[in-house]
DNA sequence: GTTGAAACACCCTCAAT
DNA sequence: ATTGAGGGTGTTTCAAC
């Protein structure tokens, strides 16, 4: 998994980048798509996942669907800046089953967190939990209106 | 895609649980998760692919790895508030392979943007190309020092 | 890198309960 | 809902080029 950055080329990116946009596809679909031989395609597959470059496969679930409609972008600035709160908060928020993204930021602000939850009294009992035993300084609410492209898959030839 | 809202029980919100960690589960190993006969689990995992339930699979990538090292999430505020421009700034930024998460907001701004790139001068490539030929009041780049959490599976049979 | 073949595992269906 | 069994498909390995 830690190992020393390998030797990727382009057929390489081409197998990530197809996985990336759907991971079901069969070991004839992805050889095709990619150029190669089925044989081929499977080893450099078996290559990729065994020096850490696939870490697993996601399904995409429709989320809307089961009621979880509302997505905020919460921007937390912190009143403490010692590594023992800054601990205690990774594991308070990590316990919040309605994150789903985490990041800390440089800037303005400390941390972001992506929450998805049941409308907004969903919200408001994830902000309740997330504010309590802990001195926030600022907490700001970014609700989303429309999702345009959410985990766009990269293309890893493009962007290189 | 577009039907009503269907029953879903809790065995089903297992197996959109089981398949948002590991999408490569196998039947047997899916099955054997969610307590059921592999039978009636093949047998709800079609009818939840046929309603829309379950999207796609997607594999995770260690971009990273690759050199897309630096994570910005970029607030911007805009300074035209038509619907032809919304539509045209829409599709300027779709065109940006730079870009994984595209959100309209509310609140002090109206979009945030998730952006993956090689560095620094990745990210600043792509502020020119964002800036170029539209009209934006505040372009704000946050700076990801830390991903804690990266688009973690939702436990539904907790967040319901 | 390629093709082709064989062994195996898995998926899907069906019948019976 | 369950088990069990059969046929077909896909995956994995191997040999030869």
């Amino acid at each position: 998994m830690n190992e020393r950055a390998e030797k990727i080329d382009s057929f390489d990116l081409k197998i990530l980048t197809c996985l990336q946009k759907n991971s079901n596809l069969s070991q004839r679909d992805l050889a095709e798509a990619v150029g190669l031989s089925q044989n081929a395609c499977w080893r450099r597959l078996q290559r990729l996942h065994s020096i850490g470059m696939i870490r697993g496969a996601h399904s995409d679930i429709n989320l809307n669907a089961l009621g979880l409609d509302l997505t905020v972008f919460v921007m937390v600035r912190t009143r403490h800046h010692s590594k023992e709160w800054a601990d205690d908060f990774r594991k308070h928020v990590e316990r919040l089953p309605e994150v789903i993204d985490f990041y800390r930021i440089g800037g303005d602000w400390d941390y972001l967190i992506k929450v998805v939850t049941r409308g907004m009294s969903g919200y408001d009992t994830f902000y309740q939990k997330l504010i309590t035993n802990f001195d926030l300084a600022t907490v700001t609410g970014f609700f989303s209106m429309e999702a345009i492209i959410n985990n766009r898959a990269v293309d890893l030839n493009r962007v290189r």
